[in-house]
Formats: C-alpha cells, sequence, structure tokens
DNA sequence: TCAATAATTAGAATTATTCTAAAAATAGCT
DNA sequence: AGCTATTTTTAGAATAATTCTAATTATTGA
C-alpha cells in the first residue's frame, strides 16, 4: 500500500526544527530553510526570490504569511531599519543591528555577555520588556 | 512706510530656535513648535493635524517636507516602530524609546549617565557610529 | 473517508511616503 | 525697490511594501 503521508506532512525534525505550536508545511519549511542558508538578513522580496528557486510556485502571499508564523513562534527575528523593508534574521541570540552605509551590509552585533540593559538605560518603573531592538548606522573605517 | 518684511521673513529665534543652515519658513516653523509643544512623539500625519489649526493651508507634503529638513539638519529625531509610521522627536539627548504595548504611549528612555554602548555590546572593529535607535516593547506592571 | 480547520494563492486594496510640475516665496543682487 | 535665481510649498499622482479577500487546496482528527 502506497504511503499515504502528503507532501507536507513530510517535514521533519531535520527539515524545519523545533518551532513548537507551529504546523509545519512544505512552504514554511521552504522559507525557514532560506533563512537558515543564507543568514544574511533578507526582505520578504528576497525571501522569495530564493525559495522560488526550489518551490516555484510559492507566493509572495505566503512568504509573508510564513514570515509572520515564524517570527509569532520565535523562529526568526524581524528586523527594521529606518523606513526600509522588515528584514529577517535566524540568530535568537540577543543582538543588534549595525547597518553599514557603505556596503550596505548588516552586521549582527552581539550583547556582551553579563551585561545588563539596565546599567545602559533609565527603564521605566515596572517595565517589562517584550521586545528590544537596538540598531546602529555607520561606516567601518578600514586602517 | 510699510513694514516689508514678508510674514515668513518674520520668523526669528523664538519661533524656531538655532537650526543652523536651515532658512526659516512660517511651515517649518509651525511644524517645529508642534513638536516641540506636544511632545509627544507624533506621526506626520499629527503633524499635519496639529499644524492645520494654526495654519489651515498648510499640506501634507510640506509637513513631509518640513519634517525631512528638520530631521536633516539634527533639530529633530525620526524614530521608528517596527513597521508603523514613522514618529518625530524634538528630544536630542541620547536616549531610546519605550513602547507601552497597553496604553500605546512611547516614553523616552534616556541613558544613563556615563554608560558606553561598547559596554553593552561587541561592536565590529573600526565601527564608527553615526546613529543609534534603541527601542524597547513591552508593559508597565502597575504594583 | 469525511468533516472541520488551517494554509496557500492570485490579485485587489491599503497606506505611508515620495515624486512631479507648477505656483509662490525668498534671498541676493543693483 | 525691482529683477533674477534659487528654494519652498502645494495638490495630486505615483510608488512600494504590506495586508486583505475570497476561493482553492492541504491537513488533521474522528
Amino acid at each position: 500500500m502506497k504511503n499515504n503521508i502528503t507532501e507536507s506532512s513530510k517535514c521533519n525534525a531535520e527539515d524545519f526544527p523545533s518551532v513548537d505550536g507551529l504546523r509545519m508545511t512544505r512552504q514554511r519549511s521552504e522559507v525557514y530553510s532560506v533563512l537558515m542558508s543564507y543568514r544574511d538578513h533578507p526582505t520578504a522580496g528576497e525571501v522569495f526570490e530564493r525559495a522560488k528557486e526550489n518551490m516555484p510556485t510559492i507566493s509572495l502571499a505566503t512568504v509573508y504569511n510564513c514570515l509572520e508564523a515564524l517570527v509569532q513562534h520565535g523562529a526568526v527575528r524581524q528586523v527594521n531599519f529606518e523606513r526600509e523593508s522588515s528584514r529577517y534574521c535566524p540568530n535568537l541570540t540577543e543582538h543588534g543591528h549595525f547597518h553599514d552605509e557603505e556596503s550596505g551590509k548588516i552586521i549582527d552585533v552581539p550583547l556582551k555577555k553579563g551585561a545588563k540593559l539596565s546599567d545602559l538605560l533609565d527603564l521605566p518603573e515596572g517595565a517589562e520588556i517584550d521586545n528590544l531592538e537596538i540598531t546602529l548606522r555607520g561606516k567601518i573605517s578600514i586602517n
């Protein structure tokens, strides 16, 4: 008897590791693996272009849907630079982003171990932080 | 003899303090004073609504132009929250922004005196920072 | 296998912002 | 003051990223 597992449900932990509570689909798996393999903070449009290489029928709306689902389940992070398109980042460690004005490249900026945000900022009384975004823009001087 | 100074050139340091290199105009002055008087991080659209109270003929395009000019001359700051409309802030001290998820309010978060960003972040070699944005989202617990 | 639910899709709609081109204001001359 | 060059303002059109809609397809669980 032919295996009745569909294309979509074939996805497993290797394709789409541990994103709890999120149903696996071929499209979500594809979008996630695009982010994991390039790791260069692509926009939704760029993810779409890359995903189409493996999955020519995927739609842009689906890429947006998948990215939203992945962000909501904490599998990837959405990062915003000024008014530009959102970009997506699979690095889940606490970090900021440096946007090099010359090359256009975006570089992950790790938070120093043990450094506390409250050492730097006068947070409001009772503030409970759900999300922190640190973005830096500048140049890298070559000496 | 009638004073030939036009409406626009009448603007002086009181209306539009020290923004060097930027020509004073009635519209820029109005936009600037809207930001200075409310100090609550309005969007361009909100600035437009408020500016119209004093200057009913001002256009939205002009508000955008004025805001851009003021930002470029360092008179105000542009702040972005996720994908929402840009907001504008006349507080020129180094600070971040806390976005309260419950009230929607945006609260300035001062950087602690003497605190250095490099204490918190592992900046890339030779990075020269032109712009820093720290945005926090969360709740304020009332105890 | 069937019914219920969820995801995908194409294309339309939305919305913030920018662009365009013409009119108005202004500054720098003489 | 008058003239000219430059800048700013303006209304409306254009753009572009994202979201919405409604129909189709896939998936789950009984």
